[in-house]
DNA sequence: AATGAATGAGGATTCATTCAT
DNA sequence: GATGAATGAATCCTCATTCAT
């Protein structure tokens, strides 16, 4: 049984275990060879696929940004009219694969690193440009000109729950999350006809 | 040049130092001898007035509350109507000795140090609860019983926007994000007379 | 040079080195440094290997006892009658193998760590029962009631020598100082039955 | 009121509190400023008495010796018989002034200091000179040309049973252990007349 | 006489990373 | 593909000692 194209298998295994490290230990503050002994492997050989420990840091961080683009999507495929699209983006904010414990403290964690590593500042951004034009194409057919401010007190809004998130114990509750922007939704689309 | 009472001035100026370094820096990894020497002393004598690098930061988060906290009790102090007290405390949360970017920077990464530190979680705990007392009184007298919701929002907004303040790059706008907190009150309490 | 395995060798080079320098030294004050230096390493593999300074003395002080043990049951095989194990013993104790300098250096500071490390104390403890059961076991069937008091004087004597020793200087001498013990063996002796 | 003659004063309180430490610590790994607390007063102070942190543990050092010399002395002057001479010797040695747990501690940690500090290691020769000469002097009447070998086992003895004395716990018990001293002494003495 | 202020030197420990096998 | 071996470079922290007042 020759050991070919465990590269991936790898991989993904050491990606996961470096968002479960985050999230356990609550910062960046990880070594390597935590890392790896979680993944079930020697520090050198994840060094060895990936090449240095911030590389390891931005794998986690694309994996994570592309459940979360995925599960966006997802909601999008199923809703019909701008209203809708705008729950579903919401909701699949907090939906249970995203608004889970780890996932939190991990991204909470990413943003610390987007200060230091150009590279997860540009995902960041990324993240930041697809929600932002997510929610501009379903508000712009309800509030027009004002759809510019409203996507960005609702990305704000958005961010905000995830990092206030992040100091509360116990398990996360994405549905009172969820209430907390959809609020913010309602009341800013009071005025808008339906 | 005095040798005596130079604790609160040594002390001051390693919080400073600390608040600077961690801004410029962009995370907690920063080395007691940096901060040390920024504020022109041995890192020795930082360990002497606080002991350990965990103290030398809570002083700093301390500082940064207490700041906040006078300039939101400053700004309450001549707002009259419950309107104007809510405005009052928005305003103050982005006042431009609040929304700086190196105090920006530290606010994130003292969010971190929350994940880790007890003693930092207090703290934050504290700034949460004033930040949301002062919200709920003045918003009671205007939304009665949604006060509580709005209050939520309202936190996660401010929150929000300072976690995306620190992605961005050049001088912070203060007023622009005071707007979208500004904003998000207005569409809130529309419904509710005036 | 084999890369497999080495944990035995460098593990037992660190020991040898670390009995070495604090014989040298004459203290505790040794530092890693220096006695990875003279295992031929550095000192971050020493802390590799062995977690922390305290483990090196202890895997060091667990060596001596060894190696004590070890001669002293050598000795008592070859001894048949209780008075030569007794003898046995005795000269055990002050073999050229127990009684060098560095040696005797080392069981001085030992006796000093375990003033303060719960595990020294508790190898020590273990010494001492050893030699006061073989002692005993010997005096017995000479000195019966008496054997308690006796064994107690002679394990007492046996240390003093070696304490002494840890004063003088140039090689030990190992005869000179089993002739103590000896004498006071023999001594006390007198009255009973050969 | 003048602070005048502190010196004397300060530097016995220092003396004290050295003793008293290194007896609690159970290592000469006490800093200034414990001692210097301890004493009541600044670190800097026993610098300026003392000049360094050996001259103050050599102080310690004297002291204990001195206070060991006059209870040896005041024995020595009641007892008229060479063999009550030697009896008082050996109780001196275990007496409640000598005989307590910090000194006990604080004499196995001048040995070790002995080993590092030609200054220790003089003083220490010094006093067993002095008990030698002691124990000779009472014994020679007594055992003639034996007295040699006598004195040497009998300091061994006395000096064994400090050293065990150091690792056990709870109060030293004088009386036991001047009880095995005194035990070798009447074996010793046993064939000579009386 | 007395001390708070101050630091240089050092020491245990950690860790990302490299390399030989 | 995989890992144990190995280390240089930090980093926090301690402490004896000095100095100005």
């Amino acid at each position: 049984m020759p050991k070919v194209g465990m590269e991936p298998i790898r991989k993904a295994a050491l990606v996961k275990a470096t968002i479960v490290e985050i999230g356990r230990v609550g910062s960046l503050d990880v070594t390597v060879s935590q890392i790896a002994k979680r993944a079930g492997m020697s520090s050198a050989l994840a060094h060895h696929y990936f090449g240095s420990k911030e590389e390891i840091f931005l794998a986690a961080m694309r994996h994570i940004l592309s459940l979360y683009g995925a599960e966006v999507r997802g909601a999008l495929v199923v809703a019909s009219t701008p209203r809708d699209r705008l729950r579903a983006i919401i909701l699949a904010n907090f939906s249970p694969g995203n608004f889970r414990r780890e996932v939190i403290g991990a991204w909470l964690n990413f943003w610390v690193l987007a200060q230091t590593s150009p590279q997860a500042r540009r995902l960041l951004k990324i993240y930041q440009g697809r929600l932002r034009s997510n929610l501009l194409s379903a508000l712009r057919p309800i509030a027009g000109s004002s759809a510019l401010d409203l996507a960005e007190g609702l990305g704000a809004v958005i961010d905000g729950v995830y990092l206030r998130e992040a100091l509360k114990s116990g398990a996360p509750d994405g549905k009172a999350a969820a209430e907390v922007a959809l609020n913010y939704l309602n009341a800013q689309l009071k005025g808008f006809p339906s």
